[in-house]
DNA sequence: CTCCTGATTGACACTGTGTAAATTGACAAT
DNA sequence: ATTGTCAATTTACACAGTGTCAATCAGGAG
């Protein structure tokens, strides 16, 4: 808790983000090292494995400021536009958080935290496009196919992270393609 | 090789088919108390653990002649036929073999061997799906703002198994509602 | 000086995969 | 009936990685 601890867990933070993003091994002896500090003064701060990366993960958000990246499609004024901006926030911060939250998605699977810290990302996630789908429908340009939920789940998951690496790193699809493709998807899908 | 270890081995798929159908662990030792050999003995007949799963994906893939499934929606005569009828075979097999999968999806995280087989799995369905975008192609329906490739893409990573679960299991989609919308999808982004 | 706190070290428990050596058991040949 | 063979099996072990515990050290604040 004191000053001294805070910058220390800083330096956990740092020092595992610098391994995330190069592709290193971060298993908690590899941070511990990176970090110049003992693997297990590790538990001093952070309680196991999952809650450390968790952790980090937050910590990036903050870096870039995360919540400002959906200020900016709020100010869209026409639907439309609101939803070419949040694939566009989005979409472009993912290459950002992928990193860091591959090793979380890959947790999930055996670890209730990691799920449970996932899970709220992907809703937090919907909840943009909720807004965004939203937005088509009052201003009436909504497909009429699909209701307003049904629309939110198609573009939920159409943005989704494993889409995003199944044409990216899968199909080599450039970040660039990708953006454009899927703000083309999107509008076809969506609006009427 | 003899008779007397085909049926040891089948045994064995047997069971570890029936913990993963059944939700439950599918560690070595799990495995092999369902099969009642010791957990040592199923080295005997894989040399993995990812590649006792990867067999069990084989065999499931026999039981239910997975190869015919692609027969029907070649059969189709127009494109736009044959995309639903892959959608509706596809679509259909996926929750029969994601149980199974499931495990080497995250083993592919780590093990060559599961990647390796993984991917040959999901290059096996884009193949499909070339194929039904071919067939479009073929009607001269194809879409024009995507070229043959791009939209071949775009379908694989549609119906890819992580898009069929946040839509499922995140959120709630029935099958039918899965198969139906699906179809809509595909035909509102590539059929002009 | 003493107390407090964070960090360190070394040892250990636990889980799970994979390996090695010794043993069993069935069956064929004589 | 005896022996040889060979697959199948079991007991025991090695290894990696997470998380825990106890004893100790170093430095600053009172």
């Amino acid at each position: 808790m004191s000053r001294e601890s805070q910058n220390t867990r800083t330096r956990i933070l740092t020092a595992a983000l610098k391994l995330l993003e190069t592709g290193e091994k971060t298993r908690m002896t590899d941070i511990a090292r990176a970090a110049g500090i003992s693997r297990q003064a590790l538990y001093l701060h952070f309680e196991t494995h999952a809650d450390l990366l968790i952790a980090v993960t937050r910590h990036v958000d903050e870096l870039n400021n995360s919540d400002d990246l959906l200020a900016a499609s709020r100010a869209a004024t026409t639907g439309v536009a609101r939803l070419d901006a949040y694939i566009e926030a989005w979409g472009g911060y993912i290459p950002v958080v992928y990193k860091v939250a591959k090793p979380i998605m890959a947790m999930a699977e055996t670890d209730e935290a990691a799920r449970a810290a996932w899970n709220e990302r992907m809703a937090a996630m919907r909840h943009g496009c909720a807004a965004a789908v939203d937005a088509l429908v009052r201003d009436g340009r909504l497909r009429s196919e699909f209701d307003a939920e049904t629309a939110t789940d198609i573009l939920w998951a159409q943005l989704s992270v494993p889409t995003w690496v199944a044409l990216t790193e899968g199909r080599g699809w450039s970040q660039a393609d990708y953006i454009a493709r899927q703000k083309l998807i999107a509008k076809r899908l969506l609006v009427a």
